[in-house]
RNA sequence: GGAGGGGUACUCAAGCGGUCAACGAGGGCAGACUGUAAAUCUGCUGGCUAAGCCUUCGGAGGUUCGAAUCCUCCCCCCUCCA
């Protein structure tokens, strides 16, 4: 197999769509150094695994030979990319948008290699267009076509108001494509529209079109939502080693080649080899250990990572208590306390109910030892690890 | 503006005067089995000073011994007509 065959089926691996793949191709075959364009928007940049798919293809671009500019929509943020919501965001200031950068730049360097990173600011270069630049960026494209944009199209059939700013939105992540000379530009499927407008405004300016690869939004812990905070079925990417370990274990295995596609540096070979060992009969449960590593090394450290392995077999085999135990002064008044209202103040059940119900069903331990009588009372003096379930711990004093 | 349909617990969705803290499904949690996988089985899934009591069915009133269920007004959603 030719480099460039190689190397177009690791940019493949895991992408929604290429746009076109022929191209692609010519760019690869032509020997350049590929300039390759990923935005992000310029506010809250707490980022999860998820997050990393496409910071994972950047990636794989720098070890490929490529340039990779990390650009920071700081102009564009202005606008807010249009979701009908409306409204015109509040211009961040220079220190909030070098703050976020600062931030994205320590998360996002775990990954990437900051001395192949172009880190750059659309706002160096909108700001200076000006309003006369701007109407003549604004004259290369057409109302229709702009109303293509699925979005666009139904607010304007419904009837719903569509503000002239929004239209800017993709006109200027366009205009960023053209400045930068963009080869490729990659970024979540919703950006699919914008980023064909910077194809369309690179020919207008009579330069190669860019290629797009859009990515798709990595599922979630449960393994059928996509992965968000508000799901709660995340892994942030400065958990400690054993909590993203433990989380990734978690995961089925089929969802597990998933993450290997999109999280793994593994190559398609190396995969297709660890396919092939689970279909011989290999317990997936050890190939899902090697995934583990991989992450927990990328986000801390190889120690990390084997530590982490350690722990998890530790605990979940060999059935022991995790080290790191939260712990809680209860306050009894020197009365004591029923056993219900103390996993309640550990944070442990949701309320005294929901403990009596633990109790019942026999999900309650302390020091190891299963307890089930509700009418327990624990006296002043008491000392003790509270367990309810597998994974909740506590470790109480009772004053 | 007119006609009709609807708002029930995390979600969907029954209930249409007492036996309703509210069927069922999904989700979630817990137990068994395991590899913190899947599948499967079982239990739980408003609160409390807990065999009792208290607060929930869009909101506010009312009828009744008794209301999620009936009446009045209000708010919100959907469909059709203009």
């Amino acid at each position: 197999m030719t480099d460039v065959k190689k190397a177009l089926q690791l940019i493949s691996r895991g992408t929604e769509e290429i746009i076109k793949v022929e191209d692609l191709q010519k760019k690869l075959e032509s020997g350049r150094t590929l300039r390759i364009k990923v935005g992000f928007d310029p506010t809250a940049p707490d980022l999860h695994i998820g997050h990393t798919v496409i910071i994972n293809k950047m990636r794989q671009f720098q070890d490929l030979g490529h340039e990779v500019t990390f650009l920071i929509g700081d102009f564009t943020g202005m606008i807010g990319d249009p979701t009908g919501k409306n409204v015109t965001r509040k211009p961040l200031t220079r220190e909030q948008v070098l703050e976020n950068a600062e931030t994205y730049a320590t998360q996002v360097f775990k990954i990437l290699d900051r001395e192949k990173t172009k880190l750059r600011f659309n706002s160096e270069w909108m700001t200076e267009l000006g309003s006369e630049g701007m109407i003549r960026l604004a004259a290369k494209y057409t109302l229709a076509r702009m109303l293509e944009r699925d979005d666009f199209e139904n607010r304007y059939r419904s009837g719903q108001p569509i503000s002239m700013h929004e239209l800017l939105y993709p006109l200027a992540q366009g205009y960023d494509s053209v400045v930068l000379e963009t080869d490729v530009e990659m970024g979540g499927t919703d950006q699919k529209f914008n980023l064909l407008v910077g194809r369309h405004l690179q020919q207008h300016y009579g330069q190669e079109p860019q290629v797009i690869i859009t990515l798709p939004l990595l599922e979630g812990l449960d393994g059928v939502q996509k992965m968000s905070k508000s799901l709660n079925n995340y892994i942030g990417i400065t958990e400690t080693p054993d909590d993203m370990f433990g989380k990734l274990m978690s995961i089925s295995d089929e969802m597990m080649w998933r993450y290997f596609d999109l999280l793994s540096f593994k190559g398609n070979e190396e995969l297709a080899s660890l396919k092939q060992r689970v279909a011989d009969g290999e317990n997936p449960r050890d190939i899902k250990f090697l995934l583990c590593e991989e992450i927990v090394e990328r986000f801390h450290d190889r120690a990390a990572a084997i530590a982490a392995r350690e722990t998890f077999i530790a605990r979940f085999r060999g059935g022991a208590m995790p080290e790191d135990i939260a712990e809680k002064t209860l306050d009894s008044g020197g009365q004591g306390i029923g056993i219900a209202a103390a996993l309640t103040q550990c944070g442990l059940t949701a309320s005294n109910s929901d403990a009596f119900r633990m109790l019942k069903q026999g999900a309650v331990r302390i020091d190891g030892e299963k307890i089930s009588d509700r009418s327990l009372q624990l006296q002043p003096g008491f000392e003790g690890i509270l367990q309810v379930g597998k994974l909740k711990f506590c470790k109480a004093n009772v004053k």
